[in-house]
DNA sequence: ATGGCTTGAGTGTCAAGA
């Protein structure tokens, strides 16, 4: 089973790399951050004739995240329950036994800006409700935009994102309390090249130059993880013409019949 | 260089991303 996370900043844009992408890859799940668009004009009719359910959790010009898969989605959730937020960020859904929880965490802007400690709090909450959804379903994958770098090898130029915002200790702390939960990085389970990053700016050649992070991560459970056969990050999607700014992650578990 | 692209909104030019 095949299950992927991509950020495609803006899914009006991105659709036909994104109906590519399906077609060549044939994941079973996949988990879109930044559709940027209302439910209403979400492009339900395009990803059935692919072969994908869909549940959206969207909005106007920000946020939107939805989970395409090619089995049925049960159980779908929308936010984060008891947490205030005007901002479409989260949606969960079961497919196939599995718990999908698909975010799109809080970019920040600065550290010490309101946005920054909006992005703590949120982060917060959203551990709250991961430990929650883990009792009721041992099988769960946290999977999106974490909008952080856990480690300085996942940041291209360590020592001029120190303490920046993505990188600073106290976002870091936050990704390791989804660890503290039993979740394990899929992509740190194996062996894996350096300087490899899940997002890069478009300004300034960031992409040629590979000046990247690691910011988009897929988080298993334990028996998830003890499942798990690979982890990558396909850079092919980036390489075309008007790219989304992040590349899509992918995992491959070997599950047993339902 | 509070910059450098890209998107959405909306038709001016700005907010937001990371």
């Amino acid at each position: 089973m095949k299950i992927a996370t991509w950020n495609v900043n803006s899914l009006k844009v991105r659709l036909p790399h994104v109906l590519d992408w399906l077609a060549t890859t044939r994941a079973d799940v996949l988990c879109l951050q930044e559709t940027k668009m209302e439910d209403k004009v979400f492009p339900y009719a395009e990803l059935e004739a692919a072969g994908y359910c869909a549940a959206h959790n969207g909005q106007k010009t920000y946020n939107g995240v939805a989970i395409l898969a090619r089995g049925a989605l049960e159980d779908i959730r929308f936010d984060i329950p008891g947490f205030v937020d005007q901002q479409k960020r989260v949606l969960a859904a079961t497919v196939n036994g599995l718990r999908m929880v698909c975010a799109y965490m809080p970019n920040g802007q600065a550290v010490g800006s309101d946005k920054y400690e909006y992005k703590l709090r949120w982060l917060a909450a959203l551990g709250d409700f991961i430990r929650e959804e883990l009792q009721r379903w041992p099988q769960l994958v946290l999977l999106g935009d974490y909008n952080i770098a856990p480690e300085d090898r996942d940041v291209h130029d360590p020592v001029a994102w120190k303490d920046q915002v993505l990188c600073s200790e106290r976002e870091r702390t936050a990704f390791r309390q989804f660890l503290d939960l039993g979740l394990a990085d899929a992509f740190r389970l194996f062996d894996q090249p350096e300087k490899i990053y899940s997002w890069w700016d478009y300004r300034q050649m960031g992409f040629r130059l590979n000046r990247g992070l690691r910011i988009d991560h897929i988080l298993l459970s334990k028996p998830l993880a003890a499942a798990c056969r690979g982890c990558a990050i396909d850079k092919a999607p980036r390489k075309l013409e008007r790219p989304s700014d992040h590349a899509p992650v992918i995992v491959t578990l070997e599950t047993e019949p339902a």
